[in-house]
RNA sequence: GGGCCCGUAGCUCAGUUGGUUAGAGCGCACGGCUGAUAACCGUGAGGUCGAUGGUUCGAGUCCAUCCGGGCCCA
């Protein structure tokens, strides 16, 4: 519409774009930091505050980041952000997890057989340690990209020589206290490549094995059974050539086991299987003991734990019965062949029944004498002969084959076996650690409230904790073993020569150097005295080295310090990074290394469903930051629920997206009127309008909320609190009312000054609410800000936490309580007058709103508030060119009439003319224009 | 199979100690505006609260079972 009065009016005016293009852009202001050294100054300007330390945990460095990372990530960053803002000094050390078996597996698959076959285990470290470097480097940049600030310069890697120096340190001071010791457990062993084998390392595969049942005669059977017959108890196996390391038969508690009498012998069996075994074994008749009454003699697992039967191989040896939850009823007997130096079921059953574990096989897979008449056979030629051997001696019940999954050898593809090897532990219980563990998470604060029985639970069952692994690429058990009588030798002296060996050369030294090198003189074993002394050479657990943090960072770097304010991650943690760091830290310091813990949720696609390839619903950070931009990401991480799992998905993108423009575009009004706001303009309290002094209530109110939510953790309601009031509380109410007068008021005039006094107030509070999570977004708006409005300051980020709005609003306290009270009321009578309006647009009455005049028939409750404003005021507020007000009154039974309960609104044309340029409808002057305007127009 | 947890409109979230017709914003549909314009304003239609069965005068809100999903174990 053309009109000449436009030119005379104060229209918005920015370079602010509505389009963030933030994939193209948010690099830009990458480089602004940078530049700036923005993580350096954000410690700067903080240097006299309160401390907060979020310790990183160390994420692996082995491929590119995930949504899961992202979120975890950024999450971090906000939090980081938001209390660097409030005033705390908040250094984040980003860090990684380098070491281990996945890195090494990975080398030397790029690497192949041939090349691995010549290579020491020193070159093998440097090209791990080439790899965890790369992804180092790849991950770091992908962080900095979603906009994490922190310490990337200097991060802490656990390859570090410092790092490896605290795995010592801690190791040492568990050690000293005697919670580490020598035991023995089984695991993946393949006797082709005399190695040990981590779970990523086998592959299942289906395998053709025996299947046998075995009769294992009972030395003192319940007399119920023992009246039929010679009684034994019945157990099924794949695994003949473990039987020589049987010590235990482990039956269900709760299970009804019965006895079978079959040829004059009475074999006992969970009654559940007895029809499958009669199959399996080819019974042609068979009967179960029965009682005087007639029924089925039963008795539960429970009952028969203790009992003794005579071992199958070894003569004159005795194995127990006992019970075990692993049992199950669906395959074999019932009755589980228990060999605790062959596998991990039997291993743990084992300990808790305190049997022993024997191992009769070596590393080539041969039988000791421990094998018994099998000693000296290799394990893979040994079941047909066992079989035989049994079915000699009257106890084969039935042999077969079956087809089952069965663990594999990654590099020579053939079956491996459990086998028991000796190994390091920290106890739980010889020194009590695991009490003082589970007292030191009583002093955590746990987020939320569930996570604290997660841990609780896990530290109350978890076995003693294997530290050692049979690889190269990690740190080493720092202790020594006397090549002349086999004892360890560990003590102060050689753990701090080890201690400074690691501080100066590296772990890498432990590979390269003999112990006579760094060790002082007159290091000798303890029991025989021998000097020589050869370094262990298994190495740590990852999850040691990654749980030593606290000592290796938090103690080591000045600007950390133990135990930190808050641990961060994912709820898988609650076994991993959580427990590992709160077992040492207890174990060597008697604390926690952490005073809060806060907890995650998985990210999930939409269903709900874990991302996978498989199922195609993976999303990447990465591409979302090509298309959307990092802060889309980070108003996506803000906005969700963490404490369950978080979902993305396209939908939920482009909402948050959605979401992203709604608080851009408000933040673009905002600047964009206030272009010629200078701060002499500024309007005080007393001579503002109403409807600005409420705007100043509701935003302290917002900035209050927003506060807590931040406090509180609770970003998802931060987000929903700002997103909630650009779009209710200011563009479609205060905002959209102040039109009127931004642009057509003179310039300079009180009212017009005192909406911007109020929109500067809004932009400059509201642009550090969300720059913790908008980080890039709210930079941008703060190089777009009036100078004056900066206050010198350089970045958003240093520019500290709202509070003037809040002191301003707090003088004035009682006025501000009636003001929420009253707009309560006139919001809820605007809703009426705009539903009423709408009515009577559908009627094609009026199109703008302006173009009506509303006469509003109050309610009771309604009416005072409506009549402390004036006309004009309620029609600036309603966007109509007039408001009436009626109260009406009906008539009551004994004739007093009082005012009816409902509020009605009619909606007329608006008196007067339209002026051209305000569009409101007013009586007009000789100029055409309203008094309003031609004032302004005249000057 | 075990431990912990989750399941309210298409999406993100609210729903106090169980109590009137389950809320908000967004999206969607329709309409308005064209002086926030790849914007802005308004109106409206969408849930019976994963399912079933209990407790209760009354349950999204307590109990049980089941279904679906997640993490960690086995």
């Amino acid at each position: 519409m053309g009109n000449d009065y436009k030119q005379t009016m104060n229209l918005p005016q920015t370079e602010f774009p509505m389009r963030a293009n933030l994939a193209s852009r948010e690099p830009e202001w990458l480089k602004f930091w940078d530049d700036i050294d923005i993580y350096r100054r954000s410690l700067e300007v903080n240097e006299n505050g309160p401390t907060f330390i979020l310790h990183d945990g160390p994420p692996y460095a082995n491929g590119h980041i995930h949504m899961g990372t992202a979120f975890n990530k950024v999450f971090k960053d906000l939090i980081v952000k938001y209390k660097s803002m409030r005033g705390y000094w908040s250094p984040y050390v980003p860090g990684w997890d380098c070491h281990g078996q996945p890195i090494e597996h990975q080398v030397e698959k790029n690497l192949g057989p041939e090349k691995m076959k010549e290579i020491s285990q020193a070159e093998l470290r440097t090209l791990c340690r080439e790899y965890a470097m790369k992804f180092v480097d790849v991950q770091a940049s992908e962080f900095k990209r979603l906009g994490v600030r922190g310490d990337f310069a200097d991060p802490y890697l656990t390859l570090n020589r410092s790092y490896e120096a605290g795995d010592v340190k801690v190791f040492a001071e568990m050690y000293r206290r005697g919670m580490i010791y020598k035991g023995r457990k089984p695991i993946h062993w393949c006797y082709r490549c005399k190695t040990a084998l981590a779970e990523a390392e086998i592959e299942y595969g289906d395998e053709t094995s025996d299947s046998i049942y075995v009769k294992f005669w009972l030395l003192d059977p319940p007399a119920s059974f023992a009246a039929a017959g010679k009684a034994a108890v019945l157990i099924w196996t794949t695994t003949p050539w473990t039987l020589p390391a049987n010590v235990a038969v482990t039956l269900a508690a709760d299970a009804d086991y019965v006895g079978v009498a079959v040829g004059g012998e009475v074999l006992v069996m969970a009654e559940a299987l007895v029809q499958a075994v009669a199959q399996a074994t080819g019974w042609e008749s068979f009967e179960l003991v029965r009682d005087a009454a007639g029924e089925p003699v039963r008795v539960k697992g429970r009952e028969l734990q203790g009992l003794h039967y005579a071992q199958p191989v070894h003569e004159g040896v005795g194995g127990v019965i006992i019970t075990g939850d692993h049992v199950e009823l669906t395959t074999g007997t019932g009755a589980v062949h228990t060999a605790p130096g062959h596998g991990e079921e039997d291993y743990l059953v084992g300990v808790k029944f305190g049997l022993p574990s024997p191992m009769p096989v070596d590393d080539r897979g041969v039988f000791d004498e421990g094998g018994g008449p099998f000693a000296g056979l290799h394990v893979e030629k040994a079941n047909p002969i066992i079989i035989e051997w049994l079915a000699e001696r009257g106890v084969l019940a039935a042999a077969g084959k079956t087809t089952h999954s069965y663990p594999h050898c990654w590099r020579c593809k053939k079956p491996v076996i459990f086998r028991a090897t000796e190994q390091w532990f920290i106890s739980m219980d010889k020194t009590g650690l695991r009490d003082a563990a589970l007292q030191a998470i009583k002093g955590v604060k746990w987020v939320p409230g569930w996570s604290v029985n997660r841990i609780n639970s896990m530290v109350t069952d978890r076995p003693d904790w294997c530290i050692s692994r049979q690889r190269a690429w990690g740190v080493p058990i720092p202790v020594f073993e006397c090549v002349k009588c086999g004892e360890t030798v560990a003590d102060d002296t050689t753990f701090a020569a080890v201690e400074k060996l690691f501080a100066t050369e590296g772990a890498d030294a432990w590979f390269t150097r003999k112990p006579s090198e760094y060790l002082p003189e007159g290091v000798a074993c303890p029991r025989c005295g021998g000097t020589e002394l050869r370094a262990e050479s298994d190495i740590v657990d990852v999850w040691f080295e990654s749980g030593v943090s606290h000592t290796s960072v938090l103690d080591a770097r000045e600007e950390l310090r133990r135990p930190a304010e808050l641990y961060l991650e994912g709820s898988d943690q609650h076994r991993g990074w959580f427990q590992s760091s709160l077992l040492t830290s207890v174990g060597a310091y008697d604390e926690a290394p952490f005073k809060t813990v806060l907890t995650h949720g998985f990210i999930v696609d939409g269903d709900g469903r874990k991302m996978s390839k498989s199922l195609g619903n993976v999303v990447s950070p990465l591409d979302v930051v090509s298309k959307y931009g990092a802060d889309v990401i980070r108003l996506w991480t803000a906005s969700a629920d963490y404490s369950q799992d978080v979902s993305v998905s396209d939908e939920i993108l482009e909402r948050t997206s959605e979401a992203y423009r709604r608080i851009r575009n408000t933040f673009r009004f905002l600047l964009s009127n206030l272009y010629d706001f200078e701060p002499g303009d500024v309007v005080a309290w007393e001579d503002m309008p109403e409807l600005d002094r409420h705007a100043l209530v509701t935003l302290a109110d917002l900035v209050d909320r927003v506060t807590r939510s931040y406090d509180d953790w609770k970003f998802h309601q931060v987000y929903h609190a700002i997103y909630g009031y650009c779009g209710t509380e200011l563009s479609s109410f205060y905002l959209d009312v102040l039109k009127d007068r931004l642009y057509a008021d003179e310039a300079d005039s009180v009212s017009r000054r005192s909406a911007q006094t109020v929109l500067a107030a809004v932009l400059t509070s509201l642009v550090r609410l969300v720059a913790p999570i908008l980080s890039f977004t709210a930079e941008e708006i703060w190089q777009f800000m009036p100078e004056a409005l900066r206050e010198g300051i350089e970045s958003v980020h240093l520019a500290g936490w709202p509070t003037s709005v809040g002191e301003l609003v707090a003088e004035h306290a009682e006025e501000a309580a009636a003001l929420r009270a009253d707009y309560v009321v006139v919001l809820e009578v605007r809703d009426a007058v705009t539903k009423a309006l709408e009515d009577a647009r559908n009627e094609k009455r009026i199109g703008k709103s302006q173009e009506a005049k509303v006469v509003i028939w109050a309610a009771a409750d309604q009416s005072a508030v409506l009549q402390a404003r004036d006309a004009r005021e309620l029609a600036d507020m309603f966007i109509v060119s007039d408001v009436a007000l009626r109260q009406k009154l009906v008539p009551t039974e004994d004739g007093v009439p009082v005012p009816e309960k409902a509020l009605f609104v009619d909606v007329l044309p608006a008196d007067g003319t339209k002026c051209p340029r305000c569009w409101n409808f007013r009586e007009v002057g000789a100029d055409g224009l309203c008094g309003r305007c031609s004032s302004v127009v005249q000057g």
